[in-house]
DNA sequence: CACAATTAGATCGTGTACGACCAAATAGGC
DNA sequence: GCCTATTTGGTCGTACACGATCTAATTGTG
């Protein structure tokens, strides 16, 4: 069954990254946010969500624990009040440094080299847009 | 990021089935169980976790909600009380002539051939092994 | 036999996911 | 300029995941 073997994989790649990001004060969700935040700050809340394929009512309550826990600010637009921009603080881009040791764990912890790391994302992106495509 | 695109297939895979199994009254993970039950029926709480790596916290609750549902029973065993046997009932065991239908639905949706999805499954599983040895 | 250590589930609290719905702001046709 | 339709986030209820802790039952050692 590939379905259970990406959900088990998926699931034991949150277990690895777990005791990992605790140290900084992160879930592995959360981690993923900020990769998303490093990549392009200053983005908004639809933006992310597209980003991540998650919707207002996960991210929401999600970014709003970053808010608290200082990583982030949640501005609404002056052009558009509908659009709440999410932006980094200090302490969030701060995280970057540290967060390039959690990758390396999780690349030694796969066990793969780095072409193979490489073509099983490949696939596993491609299979992820053909998933998409049918809704 | 080879983390994001498993975690985001999974979702997507989990959001396939979801139209699927509604009907059946079912969510991904208690189709999961449902699929460990067919391949082997009376197992123990925990021999089902190990099986699907979850906990006794996550089982528990999903394991009641679907013996209220009808699809299953709980029993403590006699030789070892500590123990709880999980069955199907007649109605958990008609669903499996359904499943077959989902299968192929998911198995399209892919838009993979037979090798394909069986060689990426394979580096799929080898990879959650090594995930799991760092434990 | 007694008693500490282990084992199997259950419970609790926190944090995602997501469908369904809501409220405010904006855009577009007339 | 109105008024409806759409867009953007937010809220609520349900269902996983999982760390931490609990209880009851069993095992092992002296």
């Amino acid at each position: 069954m590939l379905c259970f073997a990406l959900y088990s994989a998926s699931h034991a790649m949150s277990r690895l990254y777990r005791p990992l990001l605790a140290p900084l004060g992160l879930t592995y969700p959360q981690y993923l946010v900020l990769m998303a935040l490093w990549s392009g700050d200053g983005q908004s809340v639809g933006s992310l969500g597209e980003e991540l394929a998650l919707d207002s009512n996960t991210l929401t309550p999600l970014l709003k624990r970053m808010e608290a826990a200082g990583l982030l600010t949640r501005v609404r637009s002056q052009e558009d009040e509908r659009v709440v921009t999410v932006s980094l603080t200090e302490k969030g881009r701060a995280l970057e440094a540290e967060a390039g040791r959690v990758t390396a764990c999780v690349f030694e912890a796969t066990g793969l080299s780095v072409e193979e790391v490489g073509a099983l994302r490949s696939q596993v992106n491609a299979l992820r847009q053909n998933l998409n495509a049918q809704v």
